[in-house]
DNA sequence: GCCCTGACGTGAA
DNA sequence: ATTCACGCCAGGG
């Protein structure tokens, strides 16, 4: 029997599981989850795997690009959705983008391990933090 | 079987 | 920060 061909499912079974896997309130780029899925160069695969996807079936909403960006056009109705979504667990959308440092999935955890502080920065223009926080 | 497109990524100009 | 180009793989015409 030729059964060494595997299904391709099953790659898509491992995407889907890692982004399963994505805690809530965190996020995660394609790339990331292709390469936790086990498919390193894979990104593209995996957007292509949640458009196949029927909405339900995995927190769809909390991948985003390498950069953090939305990968839908701003304005469109799966864009709106994908920033109600996050910020209905605490991931604020700011101009399309989500910060990576703050919401990171694995990024999180990294500079919690090596260092996580970049300080150093200009005052944001008016913005401060009058308390501590 | 070739060509184009795409919920991507990275590097350079 | 923005734009362009190239690489990558899978589907569809």
């Amino acid at each position: 029997m030729k059964s060494v061909e595997a299904k391709p499912k099953a790659e898509h079974a491992a995407i889907l599981r890692a982004i399963a896997a994505i805690p809530p309130g965190c996020v995660a780029s394609y790339g990331e989850i292709a390469a936790r899925a086990g498919l390193p160069k894979r990104a593209r695969l995996v957007g292509r795997v949640l458009g196949e996807t029927p909405a339900g079936v995995a927190p769809w909403y909390r991948v985003l690009r390498s950069d953090g960006r939305i990968a839908f056009p701003p304005g469109s109705r799966e864009f709106r959705e994908q920033v109600r979504r996050l910020a209905a667990e605490g991931v604020l959308v700011r101009n399309g983008r989500v910060d990576l440092a703050a919401h990171g999935w694995e990024r999180n955890l990294d500079d919690l391990l090596w260092g996580p502080p970049p300080p150093a920065k200009k005052a944001a223009r008016g913005k401060r933090r009058p308390t501590g926080d």
